[in-house]
This record gives structure tokens, C-alpha cells and sequence, in this order.
RNA sequence: GGCUCGUUGGUCAAGGGGUCAAGACGCCGCCCUCUCACGGCGGAAACACGGGUUCGAUUCCCGUACGAGCUGCCA
């Protein structure tokens, strides 16, 4: 079998979408397990969507995300251009739009807006869109087909405006395989007439999906779920040029909680949404890759080179996949606390300066959140009291586990100020020695002890780390100040 | 409405005629422990329903229900 070709062909209409990301991770995934070759197409042929920037977007993207390209834009294989505008340009799409029409597999539509609109049947009220509006449906009449040779000439000349329209069989099936859904197969008579360029020059995704694969090379074509009922169409384009029609792979849809497709407002959308949420580029491919799929032997965590490894596209799941938030919250955790200290250091750093602005050691406070936090976003909540005691309820010095309560609490802090004031050295193991040798000398459990010392310095109920931690980074006057808050405020 | 697809615990997900129906997240409990976390151990929790086929269906077939996608000169 020759090397498989797989293509990568968004549309720069705005952010990365989760749906592409796993598509774009498993067109990587099926041509490098092979040692086939992954290439980055630009479909740009809406120009009403194009979005300045959302270039950079899918160049950023595939970088942050490693899934690099072999063949593109920048990187010309001898298949270029690799964007459809240029290609377009080129009149590539035209030209094989004029020899369908030579074959009768295509013709010239001259129809109006309105005459198209008179076309539209309501379909009851029980279809309502998003809009609250009832849906409409049509079926292109195939009125322009019948055109003579000569009145096509004149309109042609007379600039009326026009698209090509695919002409479809009205009779008979149609039927293509897919290697995940099997067999399937429609009556003709559902094929619509579809438009294959557009009034505009342009073609539609459609038509240039198929011309620019197959002259490509793409040997496995891989999408969403969304174009499965549109393969027929794209079969009978294929059969018209003569054309050996790739390997479908059509993936699973993702979903939101709800069931429905992710939107832009559920808020883990796009790579780039996830990205500021604190999530680790690394655990959201991870994620997504799990996301209709599992490993063979059953591993979770697992690299973009393992995932190469084991990756096979006969095993991708048939139903859809609910994009669990806190399964990948999970998973960000994981990454984070194997992730070596220099480096969570350095990517904790900016979230850690946003609450800490006294002189500390920000490298320990970092270490003390690594194995507590599942994003960077959880750094906050977890370091706060560090920069500044909160004011808190004096009943936190009551715990029944720990065997203490304020009134234990009160003399515990007061025996140990005078001890602590003596103290010159503040490292752990010394403030640590020091509390142990005062627990054991009163003969009380270590809960007792440092359970009103940590509540003391903290304020709070829950910390990273436990006292001595805490003492040893807020040094000594500022620790000394904290108990004697407590002191006064259980006094 | 029509067409197409799907349905294993709350979620991801193995399995695919005979299994006590894996594992993971989450949840609960216990252990560790100065709190929280980490780590360890354990627990509750699933084959949508109805008919077939079969000695035997979660697995195969057909219906039903539910869900989703498509039904654009968007992709």
C-alpha cells in the first residue's frame, strides 16, 4: 500500500475548536504511525468568515500542540499551493468544475435568490432552529439543468450571475464505506443538487474538499461525524472524475454536558480557551486523544510520541463524547506533578507574582502547590494567605480530631511566642525540632501543637504545606506577628 | 418533517454469543498525616426497551424509545 497522506484543513474562521484539535491530533496520529506524511491545508474560501489572525491561530496551535506538518503553506512538497484562495486563483477548482460539466455530472445555475426562496417548503412547526424559527427545506429542482446549450451562452455573456451545481442521480443508491460506520448507503433521490461554485468564484467546501484531495494524494480522509451525510454526494463526485475515492474515516462527534455540539459559549471551546484556563497544551491533547479512542493496554497518561506508538484507527469509537472538564482537570494535575521542579517553576512563576508581592521565596512556595493544584488558576486560592493573613474566625481553633480547642490553642501560642522569639534560625528543620521538642515536653499529640501554630500563621483551615513550611517561608518577625495576632484575638 | 448515525455506571471507556461485564475520572469510606493534597487500600454505580435467532444474548437481526448530526452560494 503506498504512504499514507493525511490532511489537516481548517477553515481560519477563529479559534481553534476542540473538534479540530482531535481531528487535526488523529490525521497527525494515523499518518505518523505509518511514517506517513501529515499535511496542513488552508480553507479559506468563505470570505465572509475569514478572520484576520485566525492564521496564526492554527499556526500557533499546531506548534503549541506539536502536531507539526509536513507538507503546507510554508512547506511546499510540489502539491502547492497549499490555500485554497491561491488555488482558486489558479483557476484550479474551475477547471475541474468545467469538465464535470463536459460529462453532464454538472451545470450552470442562473436561478435568483427568490427563485430559490419560492422553492422552500415549510416543514411544520415541530422543526424549530436555534432562532426559534421553523425550518425550511429545499430541494433544488434541477430547473437550470435543462437549459439550452444557447441560452447558457447568452447568459453567460450577458454576466448573469451564476453557480455550477453538481447533477445528481435521482434514481438508485449511492454507497461508500467508512472505516469506523461500515457500509452506508442512501436512496438518490435525497441528494440535493449542491453547489460547487459559488456565485463568487469561489468554490464550496464541498467541491474543493474532493479536488484538492485527490490531487493531493490524501489517502485517508479524516473529519468529523458532521460530514457523513454529505459523503454520498462527495461519492458521485468522485465516480463522475473517474477519481479512487480515499479512505473515510469519520470521527465521533464531541459534545458538551448537555449532549449537544460544543459551543463557543460553554467555555472549553477552543485550544486557546483552554490554554488561559491554566491547562497544559500536553493534557489537552492527551485528553482529546482519549476522547474516542483508547489505548490497547489500557494507559491514560500518555505522550504525543506513545500515542504515535499505539494509535489505530480501526479501534476509534462509533458514539459521541461528552468533553468531561473535570476528567481533564484530572489529567492537567497529573502532568503538573510529574512535570520536573524548574520547570512547573517557571510556568507557576506569573500566576504565583499575581498574588505574592512580598519578598518570599517563590520557589518553595511553588513546590508546596505542585502536587495540590489540577490547573494554574488553583495557584490563587491556595498561596494568598502567604502575601497577607486573612481575617478569620477564631472557632478554627476548635478541631475535635485534633483534640484542641481555643482555649488549648491560647496556651500553646502564649508557651511558644517567647520560644520562637529566641529562635534565630528559621529553616523547617529547626522551627521543627523546636515544636517537637515543646510537644513532647508537655506530654501532647502533634496535632495539638501544630494545629494552632499553622492556624495561627495561616488564618486558614486548609494549606499547602503544614507549619513548619509556613513559619520557615514567612521568617521570623512576620511569623512572630501572626501569633501574637492569635494571642490577642483568642485572649 | 425527511435522511443518516448512535445508545455498556454520572462521564470517558474495554469486551463482543457462555465474563463475578475490565480500567480511568468523579463520588463515598478507610489508612497515612499538624490541615489540604500526594500516596495506598476498599466501596457504591452500567449493557435503553420489546420482540426474534440460539441450548444460551450485553454481544447477531428487526422494531420502539431516546439522543445527535445533516437537510446553506458555512465548513
Amino acid at each position: 500500500m503506498s504512504k499514507i497522506r493525511t490532511r489537516f484543513a481548517p477553515s481560519p474562521t477563529g479559534k481553534m475548536h476542540v473538534g479540530n484539535l482531535r481531528t487535526a491530533l488523529y490525521e497527525y496520529l494515523i499518518a505518523k504511525h505509518e511514517g506517513g506524511t501529515f499535511i496542513l491545508r488552508i480553507e479559506d474560501t468563505d470570505q465572509e468568515r475569514y478572520e484576520e489572525g485566525a492564521l496564526d491561530i492554527i499556526y500557533r496551535t499546531m506548534e503549541g500542540t506539536g502536531l507539526i506538518h509536513d507538507e503546507g503553506p510554508d512547506k511546499d512538497a510540489g502539491y502547492g499551493p497549499y490555500v485554497q484562495s491561491e488555488r482558486q486563483a489558479q483557476g484550479i477548482y474551475i477547471e475541474y468544475a468545467k469538465k464535470l460539466i463536459e460529462k453532464g455530472a454538472a451545470y450552470y445555475c442562473f436561478c435568483t435568490k427568490e427563485r430559490l426562496e419560492s422553492l422552500k417548503t415549510k416543514v411544520g412547526n415541530s422543526d424549530i432552529d436555534e432562532d426559534g424559527e421553523v425550518k425550511e427545506i429545499t430541494k433544488y429542482d434541477k430547473h437550470c439543468l435543462h437549459l439550452s446549450k444557447e441560452e447558457i451562452e447568452e447568459k453567460l455573456k450577458a454576466g448573469i450571475p451564476y453557480v455550477i451545481r453538481q447533477n445528481a442521480p435521482t434514481e438508485g443508491t449511492t454507497t461508500f464505506h467508512d472505516v469506523i460506520f461500515g457500509e452506508i448507503t442512501v436512496d438518490n433521490e435525497e441528494l440535493d443538487d449542491m453547489v460547487l461554485i459559488k456565485s463568487d468564484g469561489y468554490p464550496t467546501y464541498n467541491f474543493a474538499n474532493v479536488v484538492d484531495d485527490h490531487l493531493m494524494k490524501i489517502t485517508h480522509v479524516v473529519r468529523g461525524n458532521e460530514y457523513l451525510s454529505s459523503t454520498p454526494k462527495y461519492t458521485r463526485l468522485y465516480e463522475a472524475f473517474g477519481w479512487e475515492e480515499p479512505i473515510y474515516i469519520h470521527l465521533p462527534l464531541i459534545t458538551n454536558e448537555e449532549h449537544k455540539k460544543l459551543s463557543k459559549r460553554s467555555g472549553h471551546s477552543s485550544f486557546e480557551d483552554l490554554l488561559e484556563q491554566g491547562f497544559l497544551a500536553e493534557a489537552i491533547v492527551n485528553f482529546v486523544a482519549l476522547l474516542g479512542w483508547s489505548s490497547p493496554d489500557n494507559r491514560e497518561i500518555m505522550s504525543l510520541e506513545e500515542l504515535i506508538e499505539v494509535f489505530d484507527y480501526n479501534h476509534i469509537n462509533k458514539s459521541p463524547a461528552v468533553f468531561d472538564m473535570v476528567k481533564l482537570r484530572w489529567m492537567n494535575g497529573e502532568y503538573l506533578k510529574k512535570m520536573d521542579e524548574e520547570k512547573f517553576y517557571n510556568l507557576a512563576l506569573p500566576y504565583i507574582k499575581e498574588v505574592i508581592t512580598k519578598d518570599l521565596d517563590l520557589r518553595r512556595i511553588s513546590n508546596l502547590v505542585k502536587t495540590r493544584i489540577e490547573t494554574f488558576l488553583d495557584i490563587k486560592d491556595k498561596i494568598d494567605f502567604f502575601e497577607e493573613l486573612p481575617d478569620y474566625d477564631i472557632a478554627m481553633y476548635t478541631h475535635k480530631k485534633m483534640k484542641t480547642n481555643a482555649e488549648n490553642s491560647l496556651v500553646v501560642l502564649k508557651d511558644l511566642l517567647p520560644v520562637f522569639e529566641a529562635l534565630e534560625d528559621y529553616s523547617e528543620e529547626s522551627i521543627e525540632k523546636t515544636i517537637k521538642s515543646y510537644i513532647q515536653e508537655k506530654g501532647i499529640k502533634n496535632g495539638q501543637g501544630l494545629w494552632p501554630v499553622r492556624t495561627a500563621v495561616s488564618g486558614k483551615q486548609s494549606t499547602p504545606g503544614g507549619a513548619y513550611e509556613i513559619m520557615s517561608i514567612l521568617g521570623k518577625e512576620e511569623s512572630l506577628r501572626r501569633i501574637r495576632i492569635a494571642i490577642e484575638k483568642l485572649s
